[in-house]
Parts: C-alpha cells; structure tokens; sequence
DNA sequence: TGACACACGACTGGATCCAATTTCTACCCC
DNA sequence: GGGGTAGAAATTGGATCCAGTCGTGTGTCA
C-alpha cells in the first residue's frame, strides 16, 4: 500500500531519527491518497504498524499537523481536516499571491542542472496521458522552481498549501481531467521561458496567471467537494 | 534588554492539555523577549520550571515550531532562529501579499463591535507615547482587522508572520521609535475607512501600502539586526 | 608545549507503565 | 417503547526510566 514514489526533493522537516519515519510514512499514505479528508488516524495502529511505540507517532501528529496533513483536537485524536469549497478557492488564492515570491525570490539561485531538469519534467507532462501521473508531474514541476528559494517560512507555506490541497486536486483530475492540457502546457512554458531569461516580473505574471485559471476552473466544479470517499 | 528571570502569569488554560499550557507560557516569554533569536531552549529547563515531565514540554516544542517560534535540530535542541535582514524582507513582502487577503476574506464578517473596539483601539494609538506599548496596540489593531476571517490556514499563517518578526519590530521600534507617527495613523485610518465601507479594493491598497512602507523603512536599518542580545 | 584521544557529563530520543477523558453500550426507570 | 444514566471498553495524555549522541575537558604522548 506504500511503496507510492511521492518523494520529492527538498526534505526540510528534518526532525527526530524515527519519528520523521513515520512522519514521512503517514504524508505519503494522505498525498498519496490511502488516508483521505475525514478519516481518523489512531495512534496505536499506526505505532503497531511500524512497530514502535506511540510516542514518535505522537510527534509524527505534530509535524503533520504543522504541515496542515492533519488536525488535532485534545483528547479526540487526529483526523485528516476536510475542507470546504471556499476554504479551496481561498487556498489557491493564497497560492496565487505567495508562490510567485517565491519563484522571484528561486530564480537568481536556480542551477543549469535545474533547469534542464525542468524541461525534463516539462516534455514529461507533455508526453503523459495518465491523470495519476500528471498530479505528480505536475507537483515537482512547480517545487522544483521554487527550489531555489532558501527563505524557509516561504517554502514551508508553499508546501503546506500544495499538501493541504493535494486530495482536492486529485479528485478534480479525476472528474474529467485537468482540463484542456495544453492551455496547462503552454503556461509552463510560459514560466519556464521567463525563467530562463531571468524576468521575475513575467515569471509572477504567468505563473498568478496559471493559478488563477485553475482555481476559476475548479470552482466550477463543485463536485469535487461532495464526494464520498471510502 | 531584560537579562533573565522568565517570570510571567502562567494562567491562561484552566482547560486543554497540560502542553498547550507550556507552549503558551513559551510563546509570550518568547513574543515579549525574554527569550530571544539565537538562545536555547532546554526540555528539563522548562519541564523543572513548570513542574512537568519533559514530554510535554517537548510537544510545545513541535508546536511552536510549527508557529515559527523555534527551530528545531535533532540531537541539538530547540533554539530561536535568528533571521537576516533579507529574511525579514521576505517575510514584510509575504505579509504584504497575505494581510489584505485576510482583510478581504475578514470584511463581511466584521460586527457593528469589532468596529468600534477597531477605532478604540486606533484611538488609544493616536493618544500613546509610549513606544513598548505601541507594539502592542498596534499588533491588536490589525489582528483584530483579520478576526472576521474564518480560514485557518489564512490566519494561522499570518499570525506565524507576525511571530516571526515580533522580535525584529521591538528593536526596531526600540531603537529610534516606529518613524512618523502621523503617517502610521493616517495609513490606519484609510484601512479603518475602507473597512466600514465595506470596500475590499480600498481597504487591500492601504494595507499593502502600509506594510510595503514599513518595509523599506525597516530596510533602512540594518542595525536592527546586528543588536548583540543577552 | 601542542595535539590527539579517551572518558565523562549533559542533553535529547524512545519505550513502557499509569492516569484521565471520552464514547459507546447496556440496562433501568418512567 | 423511549430516554437518560451508569459502567465498561477504547483511546489519548503524562510520568518515569533507559539508551543513544554530542560536546567538552583532561590527560598523555610525541
């Protein structure tokens, strides 16, 4: 059920020895979907999952729940939090306001090496045809342009917005797709194109751009938030 | 500034979980600076001090690391982190973008006595002298602008700015006063204005004005962050 | 006298045990 | 038969104890 390859670059959260195990086991088991909004995680079952004590999972809780993977409430345990279609649209308009700072702030620090990977990814999502794949096509293609950017509260948020929306995207890609794919491709390259010439300023404009339309579109799909899952 | 003994009024949660309590006790010896960037935290410090176990001293830890109050090192301990003055920036030009978000998502949820505590409170401003209370009046002026918005990521992320640089903008302040006074009190007023018109549009440029103002002020003096403390 | 190594002290990380709170269930009374 | 209450099971919160790791200080040898 693990064995998902959500891993990514850029493990921040360095924490504990093995507590950050099972911090890192429990946020690919919500990105990667197996634990979804409104399901309870009992600390217990995860403990005797990993074959620990309770103690590091208390501590996994805690990094996650600083992540926004998960809510707690005082002696009612942890829970995946579901949110709202508002509570959505809100997120991505934060997205829309703070990931192109960050990508100002990546762009001077930004290798050779990453941007050919870049482009990699890029001809990637272009050649896929697998909705599963393009969500994680997608999510390194946008971290990795943020990669350069060292100002940890701006890349701690950035990633917790991403997680927090993670289940809602994949439902979304679900439903009828990420919609047109190359309206998505041509504003990539948009990006990417801005990048490589060093231009934060159409850097930011692209890139508010491709999330503004992404949201607009997601708001008209309210099923998304209706789902039920499991 | 003051040296040492970490004596505040522990009496905030008569309710919840004993590690809510020290991590309360925690964040205002930290907002109000007795401890600050740079210093060490020791569990059984604390633990001895509140006469607990380490444990739940731990997981006030991982939370105020998850408000940006602490850093956290395995092996090594907590301390305060200790930011630049380009981290600073960032973080002015985050709240830059983030704060009118929120008034915007606060505007309609704002009643007829959040108004008038705003204006009591911008009042009491206009009136004050003193530069430490300054500080705090103007943390609750905006704070209070923000409580009509209900999104929690939203709010907790901006309360995390405000942590961050709560040191930052005491030595500021300490060191020369706020600036000029008029101006502050006349930004404050065109939010409060555009507020009780209901007017989003407004009430997000005098906000960002205000804040981008204050920023370049701040980038002003770099002596701020060179201050030897302790 | 200086540098390296070993040992000791201090502190954090993890496990086990115990207490407190919650929730579900069953039973009793109206 | 329905609702409320008491009790038992489940689950989380906290304390104590033990192990692992890092830093420091001292002693010895070149």
């Amino acid at each position: 059920m693990s064995a998902s390859p959500h891993s990514l670059p850029l493990e921040l959260g360095a924490v504990g020895a093995a507590s950050a195990r099972v911090a890192d086991y429990l946020r690919e088991a919500i990105l990667g979907g197996e634990i979804g909004p409104g399901d309870r995680i009992r600390q217990e079952d995860i403990a005797e999952r990993f074959g620990t004590s309770r103690l590091p999972v208390r501590e996994a809780l805690r990094i996650l729940e600083a992540e926004g993977l998960t809510e707690h409430e005082p002696n009612k345990g942890a829970r995946v939090p579901k949110l709202t279609m508002h509570e959505v649209d809100v997120i991505y308009q934060m997205r829309e306001r703070l990931e192109p700072l960050a990508l100002t702030e990546s762009l001077a620090h930004l290798s050779e090496q990453d941007l050919r990977r870049l482009d990699q990814v890029q001809s990637r999502i272009e050649a896929n045809t697998d909705v599963n794949s393009f969500l994680a096509l997608d999510r390194e293609f946008h971290l990795l342009t943020y990669s350069g950017c060292h100002i940890d509260p701006l890349t701690s948020m950035v990633r917790r917005l991403w997680n927090s929306t993670q289940h809602y995207r994949r439902a979304f890609v679900s439903l009828g797709g990420p919609g047109r794919m190359w309206v998505i491709n041509a504003e990539h390259r948009l990006v990417l194109d801005a990048i490589e010439r060093l231009d934060p300023v159409d850097a930011e404009r692209y890139l508010s751009g491709h999330i503004r339309r992404t949201r607009i579109e997601l708001d008209r799909h309210p099923e998304v938030f209706e789902g039920r899952q499991r």
